[in-house]
DNA sequence: GTCATTGCAAACGCTTTGCATCTGT
DNA sequence: ACAGATGCAAAGCGTTTGCAATGAC
C-alpha cells in the first residue's frame, strides 16, 4: 500500500519516450510492436508493468476500447477528456467546465457522495471523413 | 449484415427475464450464475450470445469495467446516462441534456462528426455512505 | 550486496467458436 | 424439415504472474 521505490531503466524509459511522441492512445501490443520496430526490444510483460507503474504514478491515462484492449496515453497535467476519432485514433483533449459541474450537480441530486465521472466523446475527425464520407 | 430472424426459447426469456429485475449491472456470468440457482440451467455461451443479441437489438446496454468485464443492463427508451455507486453498484438512469450538447459542441469545434459520446458517473449513494463513511 | 526489474512461458479470466444435437416455427 | 438455438469443450485474446537471471543503487 505505500509508495513503492521505483528504478529508472531503459525499457521503463523507452516505453515513457513512446509515449511522449504518440499524439494518441495506444493499447500495450501497440507500444510493444513499435518497441521492436526500433530495435528496442523490450519484453511484452515489462511493457505491461511499465504502463501500470506510469498509472500508479498519474503519468498515464487509462482507456478500455470496446473489444477489451486497455489504451494508455500520456496525459497533460489537469482534468479534461477526450475526442477520440473512431477511425484514425486522433484524440483532443478537451475540457468540460459545463460537463463537470453537470456531473457534480447529478450526483448530489441523488445523495451520492465523492462524485467523479468519465467522459469519453467519440466521432470521426474531418481529415477521415473526408478521405471515405462513408 | 442484415437483420436476422430471432426465435424465442426458453434460455433467451430466462436471460431477458432476469434482466428485467435487476436493478444494475450484471455482467454474464452473473447472470449464468444467478439462472443456476435458481435451477434454470442456461449454458455460459447461451447467456453471452442472448446478451449479445439482446445488445444487437437494442434492448440491453453494455458498459465495460475497469477490470474488463462486460456488464449489461435493460435500458429504458431514449439516451441516458448511469449514475452508478462504487460501493454497492446501485445505478440510477439519469438524462443530460447539457452534456449532450456539450458533446455535440465540442465534437464539431473539431471538426469531427458523427459525434457519439460516453458518460458515466461515479460516487457513493447515501445508504453506503452512512453505513461506512471511510 | 540488495532488492527492484526483466524476460520468458505458463497461467488467468472473460469471451467466442466449432460442432453435433436439439427445437421453435 | 429447415434454420436458428443450445451446450459443451476447446480455442482466442489481452493481461498477469512465477521464477530465475539481470541490473540499478
Amino acid at each position: 500500500m505505500t509508495a513503492v521505490q521505483r528504478r529508472s531503466t531503459k525499457q521503463r524509459s523507452a516505453v515513457s519516450a513512446l509515449l511522449d511522441e504518440a499524439d494518441s492512445f495506444l493499447s500495450a501490443q501497440d507500444l510493444h510492436a513499435r518497441l521492436r520496430e526500433r530495435g528496442e526490444a523490450v519484453g511484452l510483460a515489462t511493457v505491461y508493468r511499465a504502463l501500470q507503474a506510469l498509472v500508479e504514478d498519474g503519468d498515464v491515462d487509462v482507456l478500455r476500447t470496446d473489444d477489451g484492449e486497455s489504451i494508455y496515453r500520456r496525459c497533460s497535467t489537469g482534468h479534461h477528456h477526450h475526442l477520440v476519432c473512431r477511425r484514425c485514433g486522433r484524440t483532443v483533449e478537451v475540457e468540460g467546465p459545463t460537463v463537470e459541474s453537470w456531473a457534480l450537480r447529478v450526483g448530489s441530486e441523488h445523495g451520492f457522495t465523492a462524485v467523479e465521472h468519465v467522459v469519453e466523446v467519440f466521432g470521426v475527425c474531418a481529415p477521415c471523413s473526408a478521405a471515405e464520407p462513408a
